[in-house]
DNA sequence: TGTTTTTCCGTAAACGTTTACGAGAACACA
DNA sequence: TGTGTTCTCGTAAACGTTTACGGAAAAACA
């Protein structure tokens, strides 16, 4: 069916070696037959048999992206990664990479599939998303020596590979000073159970600026929940049984967000008005909530498409003449003032 | 690095074919030999390079996924997606085939990049998802006797393809039976602006039971937008304006109603109290949104394995020794009900 | 004209599998 | 003992590329 390069030779009556040569532009071919032989090309709508190319190369011209989905008991997924695997894609697929998503069961550290892709060889890269302040992932892949780039940044593996993040210990901080700039001085922060890496940026940045302006750290203030709508409603009542309860809560993103409020709805507390409201990661839900809530928004799609530049950038074989290097980025998060705060 | 084929045929001082043999399970080779054969390749720790597999079988061991972007100004996606994904990859890992996710840009419809993937052979097969009603994807690929298999129904291909849909017209129909029976005459339904096969399907059962109820169908109660938060919101003041104004909405999903309602609110009407709202597909948004949202909610991650499921058996290359089949299957949307309507 | 360099191309091996074919050994049967 | 059958395995080709190597022809130079 789909016509090889052999097909190509013999159309030409000339050598599959020359074929293959003036198709991958290489210098010793006359500039003559390497018009021929793309004409050709097109003509007989060629294109190259991957999996031959990915077996003589040693290369499989595809990257994994790993998709975490939500712990807990959650039907929905993140609508955050769609935008970032839109760019990402894009990216990847001017370089002729096919993109591959590995998804991991709900809970589940991903250990399992990631050995799977790395000693199947099914990648040639991965992409992790999610990172943990500790994470195993990470020192599997640099221990194996496997190509990878992070989403999000994490204390394992050193500076050894490239990461893209989101400043999310300023976004912390500019939440708290805002508040704080409105006169509030009780300010609960709300985020993830697990140890991804973000909620202790967050909360860093959050107990930083609490300090700055002389207001006392009260643990009773923070509390864990999964990183969903469920997490946000069954831990925003904690807070709010504080003693001296918040008169501001800082959500770590919309989803949980969403499930605070509905719980502060349902004890008669009205968002915006009785109590102000802050999100970290933006999102259209932010937008179209009553009220409108205050959140920072990051620019996701540019990020998927930097992300894969990096990693490309950081991989010998894809790094173009200039030499592989490590690229890590942190982009800040824009401030989107609204109607909640 | 990894051990190929050669490393245990040496290893163990025999030939190569007797190795490839014993691994594909095969008859012709003493069972003694074989548990050798399996046994070095566990403990030489041995996978299949897939590149040689695919190369000598004439398949590349993965199936395409084309994921469609909201259309309109949108930057985030589509979390429906995600569980069904999940459903799906799952399903596939157990036959040993790669998700490739291919994406296109907002609006754009696919048709370049699904040609891409088809010429190149990057793919075995492609899922495709929110097909339209005539779906010139289905189409190509029917013409082109490529292996497909559609999340959504379409009036393209006739039944040659197997599909997996859910049943929007029931729903449609039940939404408008569950608000008259509440005592609405005047109800509003909103729904994409594209031809996606869902809104037809949708507007297909809200005719036919306000014909069953003697209602009269008033055009004035109709509107498509975008498919997200920023079409609902435009979209919905339009079938208010109307003369004799709706007491009660449908929206065809959650985005969507989130927009709609925060349209509403603005004028001063709320949601549950003075209009009643029913999605037709429920999310956890549904759930936490105040008031909670009456919605129908789909099976998504059983969808997916279903889907992959249906997909294979078609292909003869994978089906079993019964034999490639078209299946197509409906699937009920169950009502929830909740608070809003 | 003779020698060297350059340009261009063909040959063949290699990547890791799968599988058709055939052959040797063991066995069964007459 | 001779013939036929069954088991088991090795050999080698093939899938579609890429690329090291070498050689013929053309060009450049003395």
């Amino acid at each position: 069916m789909a016509s090889s390069i052999h097909d190509l030779a013999r159309h030409l009556n000339i050598s599959i070696g020359t074929v293959s040569r003036a198709l991958n532009g290489r210098a010793d071919v006359n500039a003559d037959t390497r018009q021929r032989v793309l004409d050709a090309a097109k003509k007989l709508n060629y294109s190259p048999n991957q999996s031959g190319r990915s077996l003589r190369r040693g290369a499989t011209h595809s990257i994994a992206f790993m998709l975490q989905p939500h712990p807990g008991d959650q039907e929905y997924g993140e609508p955050f990664f769609i935008p970032f695997l839109t760019g990402l894609q894009a990216k990847l697929a001017e370089s002729g990479l096919d993109l591959i998503v590995v998804m991991g069961a709900p809970g589940d550290y991903q250990q399992e599939r990631l050995r799977r892709v790395v000693e199947t060889r099914r990648a040639d890269a991965v992409v992790l998303a999610w990172t943990r302040r500790e994470d195993e992932r990470i020192d599997y892949l640099t221990q194996a020596g496997f190509p990878f780039a992070t989403l999000g940044r994490s204390r394992s593996g050193g500076d050894s590979y490239p990461s893209l993040d989101l400043d999310f210990e300023k976004a912390g901080a500019d939440a708290v000073d805002r508040l704080v700039a409105r006169g509030h001085r009780r300010i609960a922060a709300i985020r993830p159970s697990l140890d991804l890496n973000f909620g202790y940026l967050f909360l860093a940045g959050y107990r930083k600026a609490l300090r700055r302006h002389g207001i006392e750290f009260d643990p009773e203030l923070v509390a864990d929940g999964f990183i969903n709508e469920a997490g946000g409603y069954a831990v925003t009542p904690k807070v709010m049984r504080s003693k001296d309860p918040p008169t501001a809560i800082i959500f770590n993103n919309d989803a949980m967000a969403l499930g605070g409020c509905k719980a502060l709805a349902e004890t008669g507390i009205r968002p915006g008005h009785d109590i102000a409201v802050i999100v970290i990661v933006d999102t259209p839900l932010c937008r179209y909530f009553s009220p409108a809530l205050t959140g920072f928004r990051p620019a996701l799609e540019p990020m998927g498409e930097r992300l894969a530049e990096m990693l490309l950038a950081s991989i010998p074989a894809f790094a173009g003449p200039e030499g592989a290097r490590i690229i890590r980025e942190v982009w800040p998060l824009e401030l989107i003032a609204r109607d909640s705060d």
